[in-house]
DNA sequence: ATTTTTAACGAAAACGTTTTCGTGTTAATA
DNA sequence: TATTAACACGAAAACGTTTTCGTTAAAAAT
């Protein structure tokens, strides 16, 4: 069992001084040829690699940013995070994973964790609990100590960061006037309680369709799911509550559906109740997972591109974080006037399948 | 914007030494009551929290552990990461993720960027390629640099580290025994190549369970998708193949798969060829996913408890870093008798649905 | 009154790097 | 020959901790 060899090892070793190792090790010219061969020969014999945490603590960063999410088992966070990853590591990056756990009192205890030293700046979306307390204190505080932050999706005003977002209302309007166009005459909205702001966004979409079609929203096809119990492990609950809905407004013929798996569950409960999709009702849900994907018949959804979110988030951290660097060589400041934070805006794009015309 | 403050700005501030900050904050009694009240105040309201990195570098443990994976946008892999979280931070361990998309090279170049500091053990899934290319020289390696792994799901003898897997083949067995049961007369398996480790024990127990009821298994009646195209994105070739399987196989009333792709892909390609999913042919898959459970019919799987997988995982790799610890006190010692290594095995748990009778 | 104990604190080393600033030797220049 | 320049290297500081070992002054014991 070797232990990982260090420079003072090699000094030692070669009877030299540790300054001169990390120059020869460097290509310092420095150094004569002769030590730089030397050294460089025995460094790679013994598979020499420079201790990370050492060069943490010497540089004050970590190359490594720190994502906090709600959850992971979860297909469009896990594709934020493989899009995170991609570019952290194309950049040079490590990334090191939080679950909040839609816990407000995990997302302090990961961020607390994590802000002291180990990462440089924080890649998070917002938990629901967060959401609905309004509390969003440690979002500021761990700003204010300097280390960056990037929301995703579910992002929120009062923090001042930069945020990557999809066009959640915009995704919204283009799916319900799908459906209209396609002859649809009474289109439902299935959708979750307004505290989750995309839902909400989504649902403002919806009644935007109809407000451009010049028709009126019929809050009775309005479908309004609590999913503070946890959805999931309740799905016979979730289905009868569709069930019923669909049930007593038996003239829809369109549905819009805020996430997939609400979508799917439709379809299901539609097909139970002898509706043939999308002959009788057309379906299209949010988010284009596993789900929408291999459903039958496949589901037409709005994709989110979850993995282009991620890969958009950590180039907006990074490029960041190297600004700060070049700027503080230059003038060691503490400029206060305000950096302008950037919101981008991820495009949704429905993609057609089985559940439509 | 306040930066984080140090021990050494506290001193400064309240005109004592480092060292005495330092024991004051940690209580210790050589301090008198006084100053460690005064620091200890004063700490609180600066929020000093000692960095991370520092404690890592002197302590030579980072108090983190890494996890390699082939793939994270993936139902299973994702709940083991849930696993080893939960119990990573309950012990006091954060997690740094790494994937390798199933490349032998960014497996490799992943295990060096993590393994020079920055983590105290791996916690790792082998990607398809190195398990076909059969070269596991950076798993010695860094096990010899004396960093534990622990490997779970696609493990290999080949390497001496702790393990937990599922009983694959057990749960194959299972599964095939109960299509047998329920009177299956023509049982088909549908597989991958067999360098993928638990493809290969399926198909085994697939075997074993024909043998067990004096059966004779018809190597017509067995399908092996090559999966090194990527089938998520190809998803009509496996539909393709698996139609002309089925139809060149019209006796077919049973159908085991090894993952819950496949066997959703067969039930929605059966559906298509006008069989009825149970009546003319019951469907097992392999891994309890979302696929499974919102499929319809839902769909009766062998479930792997990924997040129970991950959970031991994480304790075993904690009990070992924590041991090594603890005799690291005792003897500084090379002694090389060789630990024994776990191998745990978590037992498969079938659930039943709706796919058989 | 002298020695010993105790209390309260500080200096310094160590973890593994990189980098700045010397310093001594040799070679080139005046 | 005396001065300067170039070369090759080492010492030390710094990043932020913890911990061991002094050290000083006061209190206790002789």
């Amino acid at each position: 069992m070797k232990k990982k060899i260090t420079l003072k090892q090699i000094a030692k070793e070669l009877d030299v001084s540790v300054s001169t190792v990390s120059k020869a090790l460097s290509g310092s010219k420095e150094i004569s040829e002769d030590t730089t061969q030397k050294i460089q020969a025995f460094a790679k014999l013994y598979n020499y690699k420079p201790n990370n945490i050492a060069l943490s603590l010497k540089n004050r960063k970590t190359k490594t940013i720190g994502i906090l999410i709600p959850e992971i088992v979860h297909h469009f966070f896990s594709t934020v995070i493989r899009g995170i990853e991609r570019v952290a590591n194309r950049r040079g990056y490590n990334v090191i994973v939080g679950l909040s756990n839609e816990s407000f009192t995990k997302e302090i205890i990961n961020m607390e964790m994590l802000a002291n030293g180990s990462i440089d700046g924080f890649i998070l979306s917002i938990s629901k609990e967060t959401l609905l307390k309004q509390d969003y204190h440690h979002f500021h505080a761990t700003i204010n100590q300097g280390m960056p932050i990037v929301m995703f999706d579910r992002v929120v005003d009062e923090v001042e960061c930069d945020k990557v977002i999809v066009d959640d209302f915009i995704g919204a309007v283009k799916a319900v006037n799908k459906l209209i166009e396609n002859n649809c005459k009474n289109v439902a909205l299935i959708t979750t309680m307004d505290y989750v702001s995309v839902g909400k966004l989504r649902t403002q979409g919806y009644l935007k369709a109809f407000e451009d079609h010049g028709m009126e929203a019929n809050p009775n096809m309005i479908l309004k799911i609590d999913d503070s119990l946890n959805v999931e492990n309740h799905l016979e609950l979730l289905e009868a509550e569709i069930a019923q809905f669909l049930k007593s407004n038996p003239s829809i013929d369109g549905l819009f559906a805020v996430n997939e798996l609400y979508a799917v569950t439709a379809m299901k409960v539609a097909k139970k109740l002898g509706l043939k999709v999308p002959d009788d009702i057309q379906v299209i849900g949010f988010t284009d997972g596993v789900l929408s994907k291999h459903a039958t018949p496949s589901l037409t959804t709005v994709s989110q591109h979850g993995q282009k979110m991620g890969e958009q988030a950590a180039n907006l951290l990074i490029d960041r974080l190297e600004a700060e660097d070049a700027e503080g060589q230059q003038y060691f400041t503490n400029n206060d006037e305000k950096r302008d934070f950037i919101k981008l805006v991820i495009e949704t794009e429905i993609i057609e399948r089985e559940s439509t015309k």
